[in-house]
DNA sequence: ATGCATGAGTC
DNA sequence: ACTCATGCATA
């Protein structure tokens, strides 16, 4: 039953104490602003030229190859934590990049998948160098494992994959490629690796996610919530989101691995009630309709929710958010199932509307 | 772990 | 009105 249309959550006068900076992650905070790029990276809207890119993880200096969702690669490997998994074999899927990127517009989809990187982290290699940031000291993270060792880091000698010189991309062209002492833009593997591995010392140290979410807040101003915390170890973020997530992760796990046992003061944020609407319940046969609809067309127009809406007795308001809903799903990396192929990729011609009814 | 929701920033 | 980052509430 849709919720009724009045809503009577938005009054709140509620003082916004939280918002602190949860967008605003540049000034003060301890990582500058290495990814500038990443916006570049994918071109999110592009209506204008009306790029049909369905998967835009078009990494212009990142050597590797951004994630794209694609292939049904095993997809298990974020639920357990075993860093030793070898399902990632199927180099031969694995989309080539034109050497010579004069312009790397959005291709469409490149058949890569997330945990198709391959090689060096498995089977021969593995020493994967997660930590990449120079404030990392490897204070003990490495070998003082003693109870924690990681199964998958014990011989940092393997190459950095990443390698962005001085290839100027005329992509984005006003960033220099060059200057980069600090930790820079983190590969899709790497981002991989680290997730993985946070989550494992993690669970080790005896944290939980909301721990962690409030820590960082606590130590440095950032708090997140559980599900952001489950979001980044189970990659279900933007390739931009956990990069800019992964500093702060990185600084809590040196800090939380450095004093164990000691007693991490966690402080408790209070919680201010917040009027927020119920949550809709949308019955399966609906969302089976509201599916259909999306594969048709991702970004219906406001007068086709508006039909739509009306037809399946919902808010439109309610249809509206599920496909923004559906479509960030989409964008993220980690197929839910693990299913590849876009399957709207490319009727996105005018992306104002599809109009087929 | 995820579905639906909110809000800031954009276009 | 959309995208994106995030999270409450819930399965």
């Amino acid at each position: 039953m849709a919720t009724a249309a009045s809503n009577p959550y938005s009054i709140l006068s509620s003082s916004s104490l939280v918002h602190a900076d949860s967008a605003g992650m540049q000034q003060g905070s301890p990582f500058r602003n290495p990814q500038k790029l990443l916006q570049s990276d994918y071109l999110q809207g592009v209506p204008s030229n009306g790029h049909p890119l369905g998967h835009h993880w078009v990494t212009s200096l990142t050597d590797g190859a951004p994630w794209s969702s694609t292939l049904a690669t095993s997809p298990l490997d974020q639920q357990d934590v075993k860093p030793g998994r070898e399902d990632l074999q199927l180099g031969a899927i694995i989309h080539h990049r034109s050497p010579h990127v004069s312009h790397h517009s959005p291709h469409t989809n490149h058949p890569n998948a997330w945990g198709a990187s391959p090689a060096h982290n498995s089977a021969s290699g593995q020493p994967i160098n997660v930590y990449s940031q120079p404030g990392f000291t490897v204070s003990g993270m490495l070998d003082h494992g003693g109870l924690t060792p990681p199964p998958a880091s014990a011989t940092p000698q393997s190459l950095h994959p990443v390698l962005r010189d001085t290839t100027d991309h005329g992509d984005i062209g006003s960033h220099h490629c060059q200057d980069h002492s600090d930790e820079e833009t983190p590969t899709s593997d790497e981002l991989e690796q680290f997730a993985k591995q946070f989550k494992q010392r993690r669970i080790k140290l005896g944290f939980t996610q909301a721990d962690v979410g409030l820590a960082l807040g606590t130590l440095y101003g950032n708090v997140f919530s559980q599900t952001t915390i489950c979001r980044f170890e189970a990659l279900q973020l933007s390739f931009k989101n956990m990069c800019k997530l992964k500093p702060l992760l990185n600084k809590w796990l040196e800090e939380a691995d450095s004093s164990t046992g000691s007693p991490t003061s966690i402080d408790k944020i209070a919680a201010q009630g917040r009027k927020r609407k119920k949550r809709t319940s949308i019955e399966v046969s609906v969302k089976g309709v509201l599916e259909t609809h999306f594969l048709k067309c991702p970004k219906p127009a406001a007068q086709e929710i508006s039909s739509l809406a009306d037809s399946l007795q919902l808010e439109k308001e309610v249809v509206r958010v599920w496909f923004c809903n559906r479509r960030q799903k989409e964008k993220r990396m980690t197929p839910p199932g693990d299913q590849q192929h876009e399957v709207y990729s490319h009727n996105v011609k005018t992306d104002t509307a599809c109009h087929d009814l």
